[in-house]
RNA sequence: GCCCCUGUAGCUCAGCGGAUUAGAGCGGCUGCCUUCUAAGCAGCGGGUCGCAGGUUCGAAUCCUGCCGGGGGCGCCA
């Protein structure tokens, strides 16, 4: 298979590259690539050369017949030009060269350019798609370094599903981002640091570090967080001890950190655990845990007070970021230095904006967290902003909201209790395993239970994904597990039905040499634009650190694919050409599914 | 009190500047398995897009105000 050779001319269906051409190379695959060079040169043609780089505003038209593109660029240029919207349009038709692209081109309504394309190009596209490794995913114009900060556990405590919506969502834009060609560092800002580490190692000591060990590698992590908090709260020995714990902890007593050190490797060893149940890319070497920015707590903290940028306040080290205000309108402050001189998240924070961009090289940081903490995170951008530590890099707080029961209040047992990813995984395979056990009994026990395992923690990653993440979403086991909607299973269900198809036909594979494919059928058309749609997909999920995006259009995808399935016979196609023709279309979409479904981080069974 | 997010069909959600009919899935009703996996497909019914103004040739989409829901607002992280 030919590796991705990123620019290619703009005449697929015949005629080769032409150093006259008028075009600019235009990237393959997706139609609005070369569309949108066409109208830009049509543009430049009809209103001069200071309008080149204007956005035509290419959509997928919303109903067949107003084709299978509109441009609507007529509308938003005639504001800035003055003049009627519909002779822009037609004056951007004149020039427009669409040959071998379009067989329609019309204008519509107030200005809509309804562009409807040729099949023959279409199979071109699909046919060169089908032979070239990324599916017409196109690197990104520029490759960034970008930091994505994601998952942040905190040590001896177990993870919610507050975590898990960070660690599926950082994960899935992680592989998004590395896709386009970005170099990403994952960053686990593991909370191992502050004032509680007194109680829980005080705790450790009165169990003796074997029996403590013991017990949080069952995973009984909030266990053993709670007996420690019950024994601050009732015994104020215990609290004392734990105080003074505390001070030897930050004053680098060796023995204390020893003990810190056992219960960090302890609970890292079952996030490991977690992720690895999850399949989730994150490793040791992502962990970056607070603990790790204490050295430069004070060096922050003297730049930001040289530069004018803090000052000490009742005692405590505060910023004072412009358009942040309290209770009675007075200015907010970021505390980073407490009154007692301890150092708090503010402080940590700032420490790894820096450490990010300076010593990293980021030029984009992306925060996956959640939204509660967007005042605060807003408050550590502005204050970093200012210090001048963001000059040649981005941040970027990827917030999301939090996950409801059916009763629409936070996600939680019948008793109250937050909900254990451990127990929580357990439950989607068991539920997955059911399922597949009914309708899948053609499989034997092991494949069943791949495959559950697979469906499972595919219904829980993908249902949190699915959503729009800045919103609440409502934890349903019955509808991510179902079989028809924008679900994992049916994503999944709908490649492994392509796969099936591929293991009757008796052939290795179908043969993707770059040859045009026929578009015929109208549900052929409609798969094929879907196809040619994945780079911008991918694209603006990355774009807009929105998976969301992602899974609305592989549902879209499966859909149009389902469609097709039941009208066109792929297999049993009256010709030669027609078959093969439908087995690119079919290997095409299999691929697309598998990919984006990978970008989510979740697997695709061969069978179901 | 101030700030942020949010309010689309009975339910769960897309759509977030475009075309006199706002899309899915579930649930309800109708059809479709001697034909490549029916864990599916096709169709019917269901919405004054929280409310009121404004900008625009055009608003679910942008702006303002109000109402409902969630969150945040100095030494926890």
């Amino acid at each position: 298979m030919p590796a991705f050779d990123g620019w290619r001319a703009f005449d697929v269906a015949g005629g080769g590259t032409d150093d006259e051409s008028p075009w600019r190379p235009v990237p393959m695959s997706d139609p609005r690539h070369t569309l949108r060079a066409r109208f830009d040169h049509a543009i430049v043609t009809a209103f001069g050369s200071h309008h080149a780089g204007t956005d035509p505003l290419l959509r997928r038209s919303q109903q067949a017949r107003f084709g299978d593109y509109q441009a609507n660029v007529a509308m938003s240029l005639s504001k800035r030009l003055g003049s009627n919207p519909r002779d822009v349009a037609a004056a951007i038709v004149a020039n427009l060269d669409v040959a071998g692209v379009c067989e329609a081109v019309d204008v519509a309504g107030p200005g809509f350019v309804n562009l409807t394309l040729r099949a023959d190009y279409l199979g071109a596209e699909l046919g060169a798609t089908a032979a070239e490794e990324r599916l017409g995913v196109l690197p990104a114009e520029t490759a960034e370094t970008v930091v994505v900060d994601y998952s942040a556990p905190n040590v001896a405590k177990e993870m919610h599903v507050g975590h898990l919506r960070s660690t599926i969502i950082g994960d899935a834009l992680v592989r998004v981002l590395e896709l386009l060609g970005h170099n990403v560092i994952r960053q686990n800002h593991l909370g191992d640091w502050g004032t509680p580490f007194g109680m829980l190692i005080e705790h450790l000591v009165d169990l003796g570090e074997e029996e403590a060990a013991h017990e949080l590698s069952v995973g009984d992590l909030d266990g053993f967080y709670r007996q420690a908090q019950a024994k601050f709260n009732a015994d104020p020995a215990f609290a004392e001890r734990a105080r003074l714990r505390v001070v030897a902890l930050q004053s680098g007593d060796r023995q204390t950190l020893g003990l810190w050190g056992l219960l960090v490797r302890e609970s890292n060893r079952y996030f490991a655990a977690v992720y690895e149940r999850l399949g989730v890319t994150l490793t040791d070497r992502d962990l970056c845990p607070e603990s790790f920015y204490n050295p430069m707590l004070t060096d922050v903290a003297l730049e930001l007070e040289s530069k004018g940028l803090a000052w000490l306040d009742d005692g405590a080290l505060c910023a004072f970021p412009p358009g942040f205000a309290g209770r009675e309108g007075e200015p907010l402050p970021l505390i980073v230095r407490k009154r007692d001189g301890g150092y708090g998240y503010a402080a940590t924070d700032l420490a790894a904006v820096r450490y990010r961009a300076r010593e990293l090289g980021a030029t984009r940081l992306v925060y996956v967290v959640g939204s509660p903490q967007s005042q605060h995170l807003a408050m550590v951008f502005a204050t970093a902003g200012q210090a001048g530590w963001l000059e040649s890099s981005r941040a970027e707080h990827v917030a999301f909201g939090s996950v409801l029961g059916p009763d629409g209040k936070m996600f939680k047992t019948r008793s109250g209790e937050t909900v254990k990813l451990g127990a929580l995984l357990d439950e989607a395979v068991e539920r997955a395993a059911s399922v597949v056990a009914e309708k899948s009994p053609h499989l034997d026990g092991a494949e069943r239970a791949e495959v559950a395992r697979a469906v499972g923690v595919g219904a829980v990653k993908y249902a949190d994904l699915a959503n729009d993440r800045v919103k609440d979403y409502v934890f349903d086991w019955d509808r991510m597990l179902a079989m028809d909607g924008n679900t994992a299973p049916y994503l999944q269900y709908a490649r492994a039905r392509v796969r099936s198809i591929f293991r009757r036909s008796g052939e290795a594979g179908p043969v993707v040499d770059g040859s045009a494919v026929a578009i015929v059928d109208p549900a052929e058309r409609a798969l094929a634009l879907d196809l040619l749609s994945f780079d911008e997909a991918v694209r603006s999920t990355a774009e807009l650190s929105a998976p969301h995006r992602l899974c609305t259009y592989l549902f879209g995808l499966a859909s149009s694919f389902t469609t097709f399935y039941e009208r066109c016979p792929v297999l049993r196609a009256d010709t030669d050409e027609q078959r093969r023709s439908r087995l690119v279309l079919c290997d095409l979409t299999a691929r697309a599914l598998q990919s984006g479904l990978g970008l989510l981080g979740i697997q695709a069974p061969d069978r179901m």
